[in-house]
DNA sequence: GGACAAAGCATTTTT
DNA sequence: TGCTTTGTCC
């Protein structure tokens, strides 16, 4: 085993001191509580409690909007202000990157001084990164691939073809989250083949489809998002020696988002938290690894202290293994472990915490605990009621732009929902507003097609083994080399026990036509000499630096032009891959900022980076733009104003889950979450209909609707009565668009009969062309229709109105429109549903 | 081996 | 409805 000095931390692994560093004792104490003073100054007494706890297990069940992260940082900041730590003793685990940037931030504004050599990460980066460096150990290449759902989706469809498993009911969604779920549990393809039962035909195939896949992943210096996790614990438990060095490092382990983690996460905090046994001390001491001040009287190192946050009514991941037991069983797992509550918000008006509690209540088995404010009731709950999907977007549109009217800043205001697909309808209606919004997470930039194909350049560079990449780029661009070919490639390799890359090389040997041979034979050319790039210099290499190797930015500039990609998609026919072309591109010009914020990172650094993001890490908070996103991507966010929508059965609580046990207790807690997002101002609205397949059908409103007290919700428009009669009747509409008729006032549920008429049962079952604010499906272009001041125009939905402004350039030009019954509206003109008259 | 058309299927949430 | 997969023809 080798012991390797931590490249960013020089002191960490051999002089650190602990808590009995003796030069810096010498240093008058008094500064160290002047400043504790400071840090703790303008905390509640339970977050000073919590900040200024020592011990060796914390749990701070922390309430939403409860100061955890300011609890976090100034935690983190206490111990190594007073002494007590280092900062390379600290590791953070936080749920997202751009979490882990803001409390490191957070910490260094504390401290006045940088603290590099913290690790403030997420599990998977902390993991990949102890991973990279003990890579040899687990037998894997340090250059490893990262798979995605996609990758893994890939690579079982294979399997399951070449098996025949489908016609055993096995899809590769349904192999996907059942191997997920047994490494999440630490169950790896050996663990499973031993509990098996042999006389049920599926158990047996789903083995064969587990090795399959653990065997492709293996051949391929591959791992998928929850190896990261169990391979490190696996790890750890192999080698013992290896686990102390991070053992020993790190002093104090804190770990956000606790009720979120999941089997495999608790053990590998477990890990590293366990003591160092003296006889590994003493190896330790005999490798250069510095341990004095470290051991207790026995001559081990004592675990480090763990210190967790969490909120179990805030556990929104149960289906993805998280295991609200870690935190409900946690001072049975770390006894003597000391508790802190934190229930005081200092985010939202008492209006929106009542609202939370009352939902967050009707959840059995859980310990009560009610948020409170000292800031006031603030403003009521806005609802609203939509005849359809589009019609409750432009509720959401109109109030945005009423609040952006009343000073809201834009990115001070974001809309959830529960799935992506919602986000069609408010799309569609935001571009026609001309609203600036941005969708954070669903698809991705890093998932389109001609991305990926990028990306797989790269990854087929930096490592070789990967037969994913490299099948995915053989005939991309267009080369010749079809169907036939790979598989003759594949077997080639197979009879010759080489790699698939080797038989590449080989291909003379195949005894295919020359034209094949010589594409196959240009682009293993082409790949090694983009790998060359990367070889260090000899300073590079002797320093263990990455001096010399080429830049991100021009391996994949040299890889563009050697293979011709962004080139065929410009010469195409097909009118989108201009587009597609300009996103390759961009692609380039990320990997040139990668570049100049990241000098001396390798290929592999961009790449791990990559696979790691998470949806929340693409906000830019100087956006000025409203920001899109599902329930699950909002955790651990804020915003001044927030419209949850899509408030229906069905939707949330999903129907998925209604089969699930826990499920719509989760839901209740997704909800909740969502609510507890606001700060001012919290809108919640529904339709009564949505598209969905294509086909419309009648929603009902949620039933966790009911469990906000009617009090405090303002109905701009109610849900009728349709819930109270078993729902034959469809639901009454009380109130007309665009005037909104005040509908709470017979309480949130009642009716308005003169409003009844207009939609009365009949005419709702008439086709959808009768409800208001129909849009249709594609996109309009009304060329280069050229309005001005003046004008009068016709809406289909909002019906005539006068021009009075035009603003913008080009294609985004923007029509500001005093419609006579609709009131002030703007919209883009060229795709906006008008005619001039 | 590639281009195009028809058919079938899909939507829960994510590192 | 809209995308992906499959089938057919050149």
């Amino acid at each position: 085993m080798t012991l390797i000095l931590d490249p960013d931390d020089p002191t960490g692994w051999r002089e650190a001191p602990g808590a009995a560093d003796r030069e810096r004792a010498d240093e008058p104490r008094s500064a160290g509580h002047a400043a504790s003073d400071r840090l703790t100054a303008g905390l509640n007494p339970q977050q000073r409690e919590a900040v200024e706890y020592r011990g060796p297990a914390l749990l701070i069940v922390a309430g939403a909007g409860s100061g955890k992260t300011r609890v976090l940082t100034h935690r983190i900041a206490s111990l190594i202000d007073g002494r007590e730590a280092w900062p390379s003793q600290i590791l953070a685990i936080t749920f997202t990157n751009k979490a882990a940037a803001e409390m490191r931030e957070r910490v260094e504004a504390l401290l006045g001084e940088a603290a590099g050599g913290m690790w403030i990460s997420t599990f998977h980066s902390a993991c990949v990164r102890i991973l990279r460096r003990e890579a040899e150990a687990i037998g894997l290449s340090s250059t490893f691939t990262i798979y995605d759902s996609a990758d893994q989706r890939t690579i079982l469809k294979r399997i399951i073809k070449e098996l025949d498993a489908d016609t055993l009911g096995f899809t590769p969604a349904s192999a996907q989250a059942k191997i997920s779920k047994l490494k999440n549990e630490l169950s790896d393809v050996e663990t499973y083949a031993r509990n098996v039962n042999t006389n049920d035909p599926n158990d047996v195939m789903f083995l064969e489809i587990f090795r399959q896949y653990t065997r492709r992943l293996r051949d391929a210096s591959a791992l998928d998002f929850d190896d990261l996790i169990s391979e490190t614990v696996y790890l750890f438990r192999a080698f013992p020696k290896v686990a102390a060095l991070y053992q020993r490092r790190f002093r104090h382990i804190l770990v956000d988002e606790y009720q979120d983690t999941n089997h495999a996460q608790y053990a590998l905090i477990r890990e590293l938290t366990r003591a160092v046994e003296p006889d590994v001390v003493a190896e330790l001491d005999e490798h250069g690894v510095l341990v004095r001040g470290l051991t207790d009287a026995t001559g081990a190192i004592p675990g480090a202290s763990l210190t967790v946050v969490g909120d179990s009514d805030q556990s929104i991941y149960a289906f993805r293994g998280a295991d609200i037991r870690n935190i409900v069983e946690f001072e049975r797992d770390f006894p003597g472990a000391k508790v802190v509550l934190l229930e005081q918000n200092y985010r939202s008006t008492q209006n929106i915490l009542s609202a939370a509690n009352a939902v967050i209540s009707n959840n059995f088995d859980r310990k009560d605990k009610k948020l409170w404010t000292a800031d006031g009731d603030g403003e009521r709950i806005t609802g609203y009621t939509g005849y359809s999907a589009h019609d409750e977007a432009q509720f959401v549109a109109d109030e945005i732009e009423a609040l952006h009217g009343a000073g809201v800043a834009y990115r001070d205001i974001a809309v959830f929902y529960r799935t992506n697909a919602q986000t069609r309808a408010l799309e569609e209606i935001f571009v026609r507003s001309a609203l600036p919004y941005r969708v954070v997470g669903g698809t991705k930039f890093y998932e389109r097609a001609e991305i990926k194909d990028a990306m797989a350049y790269l990854i087929a560079v930096a490592n070789p083994l990967d037969e994913l990449a490299i099948r995915r780029i053989l005939n991309t661009p267009k080369r010749g080399i079809g169907p036939a070919t790979e598989t003759a490639i594949a077997s080639f390799a197979e009879q010759n026990d080489l790699s698939f890359r080797q038989a590449m090389r080989a291909a003379d040997g195949l005894g295919l036509g020359p034209k094949v041979t010589k594409a196959i034979i240009d682009l293993a050319k082409l790949l090694d000499a983009a790998a060359a790039m990367l070889v260090p210099s000899q300073k590079g290499i002797d320093e263990g630096t990455n001096e010399g190797a080429s830049k991100v930015s021009d391996v994949l500039a040299f890889l563009i032009e050697g293979s011709k990609l962004v080139e065929t998609l410009r010469t195409s026919r097909d009118p989108q891959d201009e587009t597609r072309a300009e996103n390759v591109e961009e692609l380039l010009a990320q990997t040139k900022d990668f570049d100049r914020e990241n000098p001396g990172a390798s290929l592999v650094d961009f790449l791990t980076q990559v696979s790691l993001v998470a949806a929340a890490d693409e906000l830019d908070d100087a956006s000025g733009t409203v920001s899109l996103m599902t329930l699950h991507t909002a955790k651990g966010l804020e915003y001044h104003a927030v419209f949850l929508t899509g408030i229906e059965e069905g939707l949330l609580p999903h129907q998925m889950s209604a089969s699930e046990p826990g499920g719509p207790a989760e839901e209740r807690r997704l909800f909740y979450v969502g609510i507890t997002r606001a700060r001012k101002r919290l809108y919640l609205s529904l339709a009564m209909s949505r598209a969905q397949f294509g086909e419309v059908s009648v929603a009902m409103p949620s039933r966790y609707l009911q469990e906000i007290p009617d009090e405090l919700i303002d109905w701009k428009q109610s849900p009728g009565m349709a819930t109270s009669r078993g729902g034959t009747q469809p639901r009454a509409l009380n109130a007309r668009r665009g005037g909104y008729g005040g509908g709470a006032g017979g309480g949130a549920w009642g009716t308005r009969d003169r409003d009844l008429e207009r939609f009365s049962v009949t005419k709702s079952a008439a086709p959808k062309t009768e409800w208001a604010n129909r849009v249709t499906g594609t996109v309009r272009d009304n060329g280069d229709l050229t309005l001005e001041a003046g004008d009068r125009i016709r809406h289909t939905d909002f019906g005539e109105g006068t021009v009075r402004q035009v603003t913008g350039e080009g294609t985004k030009r923007i029509a500001h429109v005093a419609f006579d019954s609709a009131g002030q509206k703007k919209l883009l003109i060229k795709i906006a549903p008008i005619e001039k008259l």
